[in-house]
DNA sequence: GTCTATAGAAAGATAGAC
DNA sequence: GTCTATCTTTCTATAGAC
């Protein structure tokens, strides 16, 4: 054949990219595949080479965003360190992340999507969900992991909640207000289980 | 005329009911607005009589869905209660909510969606933000509120992100489990700022 | 005010050339 | 593997009868 299999790998890569970014800013239903596609540099007809159809492409490209934020490479060599969990924190609830400055979290920024869904892309998002708190968790230190999972879980609700809410708001003064409660909220929860 | 300035209201209400109800589970865009009429006893054509275009429904049916739901028959008669704000929280982060059994909250199950856009249905979303604000603050008592407001914002992104991402989860168990910690936390935050 | 009919645009998905 | 061309469906919005 004339096309490699990297090649194709390359292809598929940038399809994904597109895509995690393009839903993120605009919903599913509001990209079209074409659009997706010029986007990725190829054109409508390559794409079903690559996905079954547009819901497979959908939930692929969840657990694509999860493994490309800053959140994954961070999954990797998670140790227990108080500065870095505030760190993470402040990344995550910041205005930043809500303008869709640095790469967004799909968690939060497609959940009422989601929701609305089935499937595929349900289990997607799931996994990606586990995914957080894990690695929340991680950090806090594995020992009596178990205990804490319940904080840990509001902790992603704050986070997740004042992200998709402080996108969702018109007014910036009180999104600013809203992230930084869910900072302090969030970084009080933790410390409160650390001892 | 044949109809009445009455009959029309009742026409538009039945719209917006079908609309805050099929948008809350469906998302925006997944909702035509034939189904929409069909839905509320009426066909397409009847539609762009009420509405400018679907984004003005959009806009009216987010605040119409406000004032129907539970949270509103509150906020008239709020007092100053430790037992009903604990009892909000109870049925607000309940599974109730999250399978659409009840009277869904808006602001979780169109925040993603609300945030892909703009104009007024941004600004209707805020406004039915700031009223949930407002309704919490109530029951706790309106002296010292401002300071407070902090500790209140937070509780909101608790509530709409336990409820938006317990129901895009696809694991009963898990997002049980979320909102046990979510309504616990919530309470527990209400109850340390109440003295 | 609501109906049926339809214009006009856009979408998802497929077919076949290269 | 990617392209262009197209089938088919669906959608928003409008026009005109009643």
């Amino acid at each position: 054949m004339f096309y490699t299999k990297a090649h194709k790998q390359k292809s598929r890569e940038r399809i994904l990219e597109s895509a995690s970014r393009l839903f993120a800013h605009r919903g599913y239903d509001s990209v079209s595949i074409d659009e997706l596609m010029h986007d990725a540099g190829m054109t409508r007809g390559a794409f079903y080479n690559h996905f079954e159809d547009k819901a497979e492409l959908y939930a692929d490209a969840i657990m694509y965003a999860a493994t490309r934020s800053p959140r994954a490479a961070e999954q990797a060599g998670a140790t227990s360190s108080a500065a870095s969990l505030g760190a993470f924190l402040n990344t995550y609830l910041s205005r930043a992340h809500v303008e869709d400055v640095e790469t967004p979290c799909p968690l939060a920024f497609l959940v009422t999507d989601v929701g609305a869904r089935n499937g595929k892309v349900r289990r997607a998002y799931t996994r990606v969900y586990r995914s957080l708190v894990r690695l929340i968790s991680k950090r806090l230190g594995d020992m009596r992991a178990h205990d804490r999972r319940d904080t840990v879980m509001a902790v992603t609700a704050l986070m997740i909640g004042g992200v998709a809410v402080g996108r969702a708001l018109d007014d910036a003064q009180v999104t600013e207000r809203l992230l930084r409660s869910c900072r302090v909220t969030a970084r009080r929860l933790l410390e409160e289980i650390r001892e």
